[in-house]
DNA sequence: ATAATATATGAACATATGCTCATATAAGAA
DNA sequence: TTCTTATATGAGCATATGTTCATATATTAT
């Protein structure tokens, strides 16, 4: 079985630590403050593979309505979800991909250790 | 020009989201916790390549020496740095590829934007 | 033992963070 | 319009975080 980390660990070029400009260090953070509350793991978690409303989520997740909706708003600042009217409900969705595979190395890092 | 991003977008299955135990929850945040700051991210980086010693860390990166010596604790409780020892001075280095692998994930994402 | 150098640590402080509560806004139904 | 449902938002509060300052510890040299 070939796992993502095998195949990442054999393909990257050794990296040279070069300095990084202020604008990259604050994009990073940020991007890396976003996947660092458990709340909002949960969140994305389950965003992961489809849409839902604030109120799935808070139910699903068993968190407020003011709290999704905040942390909602914080993700997409980020643009890490977006979201689609339908009348008066909301459907919140993954925004980036990448981020998202990011999350998901964590959690199997996390879990398949 | 093949890019890990390239090669992991291509690999990996469609992801299920499952709930995530309080465990997992806990060791994702933190390992995120701990790429999410300007600071750890500028040590980490620049022990990405080579050791380096706490006075090399504070002057190469323009940081008081109590400020690297409280992060590089951080780090090394999460188990993201370690150390050797040469008389006084303690030679710090990257103790885990695969989140060092996240961060220049995250770097180049940023970077290449 | 004393001095010098390198690093670690604890307290204090300012700021950031995440939650709740109350309320505002927005869209559709009656 | 008024009511209902779904979501957003701001204030307030408790806790977490990152830095500095002063000092402690550890290793080596004299």
């Amino acid at each position: 079985m070939i796992l993502s980390q095998d195949i990442l660990n054999d393909t990257v070029q050794p990296v040279q630590s070069s300095d990084l400009d202020e604008e990259t260090l604050f994009v990073v953070s940020q991007t890396f403050k976003a996947l660092s509350d458990p709340t909002r793991i949960r969140i994305l978690n389950f965003l992961c593979s489809e849409e839902h409303s604030v109120n799935e989520i808070a139910e699903k997740l068993n968190l407020s309505q003011s709290s999704v909706s905040h942390q909602l708003r914080f993700l997409k600042n980020l643009r890490l979800v977006k979201f689609r009217r339908e009348g008066t409900t909301l459907y919140y969705s993954n925004d980036d991909d990448h981020i998202m595979n990011l999350l998901q190395q964590a959690i199997d890092h996390a879990t398949h250790t």
